[in-house]
DNA sequence: GCCGTTTTCGGCCCGACTGTTTTCAGTCG
C-alpha cells in the first residue's frame, strides 16, 4: 500500500468522524498527519516494519495504530465505530458545495439522505427547506453543487489554468487605482495541479467595487459564487473557480503569504506569531498585548511576516509544511534551482520518430535559449506508434548527427535515444550501440500493468545494464488520465543511487515524472536528477520552466540537477560517472 | 489526538460571505 492510500484512508475517516460530531481537534489531527504523510519521502510499509512511525511529526501512539491498521486492513476503527449512524456515502455529499459536515449530518438524521442520489430526490421533492435554518436558497444551492459535482473534474493540471490566471491579472491591472496584482495559491506554489484560481490585488478601499467588476465582467466568468466588499468568488466557464481578493497596499505581503499558503504552512505561521505574542492574519502582523489590544506591526510585503516571526523568507514552492519552517528556523533552506540554472536539454525526439523538426531546427531551438547542449533521443523499433529505430536506422542517424555539429555553431549535439525497458528489462537495442552514445535514457512504454514486483524488477535489471544514464519518465503517470504504473520508486531508485544511473524530471506539464516527493526522495538518496523537457517540436524547450518547478518543490539544488552544467565534456562525465563511453 | 519559549495539562489560526435569522451558525479557504 502507498503511502498516498493512508493518507487517504486517514483524512476519510476524519470526514467521518466530523459527520458523527466527533472531537474536532482529534479530527484535525487525523487531517494534518494524513498531510504530512502525503509529503513523505520515506515509505510508510518500511516505517512501520521499524517502528518507526511515530519519529512522524504529528504521528503519536493514537496515529500509529491507525496506521497499522490501515496497511493492514485498509480502514480503522473509528470508521467501524461510526459506521452504523454515518454511512459511507455522506462522503460524496460533504463534498456538495456549501454542505459541510452539520448540514450532511442535518440531511442523514431527518430526512434519511444516504448519498447523492437520495440527496437530489429530497431536494427536488422540495424536503430540504423545511429543515431547521435551511430555506429555498439553500435548497436551490444544493442543486445547483450536485450539478457542479457531476460536472466538474475535480483539480486541473496547472498549464491548463495557468493562462486564465494571467489573463485575469492583466484585466485587473488594467483598472485605475490598482497598485498590485499577483495570483497566489497553489498554482503560485508551483503545484501540479490546482483546485481553484486565487488572485490578489492591492488598492483603496474605494476601488475595491470596480476591480470587483472588472472580474465579474470578464466574459470567461460563467457565474459569481460570492460576492462582498473584499472578495468576490466566480466561476469560468471552463468550470474553473476563482476567488479574488482586494486588499488595502499596506496588507498586501501579509494577504499574498495567506493567500499563497498552503493551508498547513499557514497554521504552522500563525500558530508560531501566536507563541510570540503575535497575530498574522491577511491584514497584516499585530502585535497582541496583555490587555488584549491589537497593534499593527508590519505586513506591506511578504518578507514581513517571515520576519516578524523570526524567518528568512520561504519560497512559495516550499511551503507545503514539509520541514520548511524548520529548515528556515536552521538557516538551512535549500538555494533552490532556477530556471535560468539549466544550460542544456538531453530528452527530445526528431521527424526520425514521433517529432516534427529536423536535428538541426532542434538545436537551433536550443541556442536560442541559449543552452550550450541538446541530446537528440528518438525512440527504438520496439515503439511501432513512433515509428522507432532499429540498429541501422540509429547508425545513419548518428552520422548525420556528427555532420550537424559540424556547423551547429556553439551548441553541442549529443547522440542519444530514449530505449524502451522490454517487458523482461532488457533493453531494445544492440548493447555495442548503445555504448557508442552520449545519452542513454531507458523509459517503460510497454506492459504499464505489469504487477510491483515485476515492474520494479524490470526498471532494475535496465539500471543494473551499466548501459542506461537515465530513466525517462520513471513512473509512468499522466496526470489526470493514467495513474503511475505500479513500481517500488524507493527500490527504484536505491538501484540508481548504487549504479550512478540519474533520474529524469520529465517536464511535461502532464507528466511532472518523478513528482515534487520523489524528486526530493531520489535528492536524500543521493540520486542526480536530468530536467528534460521530452520535446516532439522546438517549442516544447519552453517547458522546462514546469520541470524546474518540479525540481523546486522537490528541495533540488543547482548541484543536485546535472544539466545544470555549463560544459557539453563536463556534463557527459558527470552524466556517464564510471560508465565507459565510445567517445 | 498531538504537543511543549503555554512543557505532562490545557491549549489547538483567522477571517469573509451566505442564508437564515433578528444575532449567528455553517461553510470555505
Amino acid at each position: 500500500m502507498e503511502n498516498v492510500d493512508v493518507a487517504r484512508a486517514l483524512s476519510e475517516a476524519a470526514d467521518l468522524m466530523e459527520i458523527a460530531g466527533e472531537n474536532a481537534f482529534k479530527i484535525r489531527a487525523l487531517r494534518n498527519a494524513a498531510q504530512t504523510i502525503e509529503g513523505l519521502t520515506e515509505r510508510l510499509e518500511s516505517m512501520a516494519e521499524a517502528g518507526a512511525l511515530q519519529s512522524i511529526p504529528g504521528v503519536g501512539e493514537g496515529i500509529a495504530t491507525r496506521i497499522r491498521e490501515i496497511l493492514r486492513t485498509g480502514s480503522t476503527h473509528d470508521v467501524a465505530a461510526v459506521a452504523p449512524s454515518v454511512p459511507r456515502g455522506l462522503l460524496e455529499v460533504m463534498r456538495v458545495e456549501g454542505v459541510g459536515p452539520k448540514t450532511a449530518k442535518k440531511l442523514h438524521d431527518e430526512l434519511g439522505v444516504t448519498d447523492l442520489a437520495s440527496l437530489e430526490a429530497a431536494a427536488r421533492a422540495g424536503k430540504v427547506r423545511g429543515l431547521d435554518r435551511m430555506g429555498e436558497k439553500k435548497e436551490e444551492k444544493i442543486l445547483k453543487g450536485i450539478e457542479a459535482f457531476r460536472t466538474r473534474s475535480g483539480r486541473y493540471p496547472a498549464y491548463q489554468a495557468y493562462p486564465y490566471a494571467i489573463t485575469a491579472l492583466e484585466r485587473l491591472r488594467a483598472v485605475r487605482g490598482v497598485a498590485r496584482a499577483e495570483f497566489a495559491g497553489s498554482l503560485r506554489r508551483c503545484a501540479e495541479t490546482v483546485g481553484d484560481l486565487d488572485v490578489l490585488v492591492a488598492a483603496p478601499d474605494a476601488i475595491a467595487p470596480a476591480v470587483m467588476a472588472a472580474l465579474v465582467e470578464w466574459d470567461s466568468v460563467s457565474e459569481v459564487i460570492a460576492r462582498g466588499d473584499t472578495k468576490t468568488s466566480v466561476h469560468l466557464r471552463n468550470g474553473i473557480q476563482m476567488d479574488l481578493r482586494v486588499v488595502p497596499e499596506e496588507s498586501f505581503g501579509a494577504a499574498l503569504h495567506y493567500f499563497t499558503g498552503s493551508k498547513t504552512h499557514n497554521v504552522a505561521i500563525r500558530d508560531r506569531a501566536k507563541r510570540m505574542g503575535l497575530k498574522v492574519s491577511e491584514w497584516g502582523v499585530f502585535r497582541v498585548t496583555k490587555s488584549g489590544e491589537e497593534e499593527r506591526i508590519s505586513g506591506a510585503e511578504e518578507a514581513d511576516v517571515f520576519r516578524e516571526v523570526g524567518l528568512p523568507w520561504i519560497p512559495p514552492e516550499l511551503r507545503e509544511n514539509r520541514g520548511e519552517i524548520e529548515a528556515a528556523e536552521k538557516g538551512a533552506l535549500p538555494t533552490l534551482v532556477d530556471l535560468g540554472d539549466v544550460r542544456g536539454d538531453v530528452h527530445m525526439h526528431t521527424r526520425e520518430t514521433d517529432g516534427a523538426a529536423t536535428i538541426e531546427e532542434m538545436a537551433a531551438a536550443g541556442r536560442e535559449r541559449g543552452y550550450r547542449y541538446v541530446a537528440i533521443t528518438d525512440h527504438s523499433q520496439s515503439l511501432t506508434v513512433a515509428r522507432g529505430m532499429d540498429a541501422t536506422r540509429l547508425r545513419a542517424q548518428m552520422a548525420a548527427i556528427d555532420a550537424a555539429n559540424a556547423t551547429s555553431h556553439g551548441i553541442r549535439i549529443f547522440k542519444g535515444i530514449e530505449v524502451d525497458v522490454l517487458g523482461d528489462g532488457a533493453l531494445d537495442m544492440d548493447s555495442d550501440v548503445l555504448a557508442d552514445l552520449d545519452v542513454v535514457i531507458a523509459s517503460v512504454h510497454s506492459k504499464m500493468s505489469q504487477p510491483r514486483e515485476e515492474m520494479t524488477h524490470r526498471v532494475v535489471r535496465a539500471i543494473e545494464s551499466g548501459l542506461v544514464d537515465v530513466v525517462g519518465h520513471p513512473t509512468g503517470r499522466i496526470i489526470g488520465r493514467r495513474s503511475a504504473f505500479e513500481v517500488d520508486v524507493e527500490r527504484m531508485i536505491k538501484a540508481a543511487a548504487s549504479h550512478g544511473v540519474a533520474m529524469e524530471i520529465n517536464a511535461y506539464p502532464d507528466r511532472l515524472d518523478l513528482s515534487d516527493v520523489h524528486a526530493h526522495m531520489a535528492k536524500e538518496m543521493g540520486v542526480k536528477i536530468v530536467i528534460s523537457t521530452d520535446s516532439h517540436s522546438p517549442r516544447h524547450l519552453d517547458l522546462v520552466r514546469w520541470g524546474v518547478s518540479t525540481a523546486r518543490r522537490g528541495w533540488l539544488e543547482k548541484q543536485d540537477v546535472l544539466n545544470t552544467i555549463a560544459e557539453p565534456a563536463a556534463f557527459l562525465k558527470a552524466l556517464h560517472g564510471p560508465r565507459k563511453r565510445g567517445r
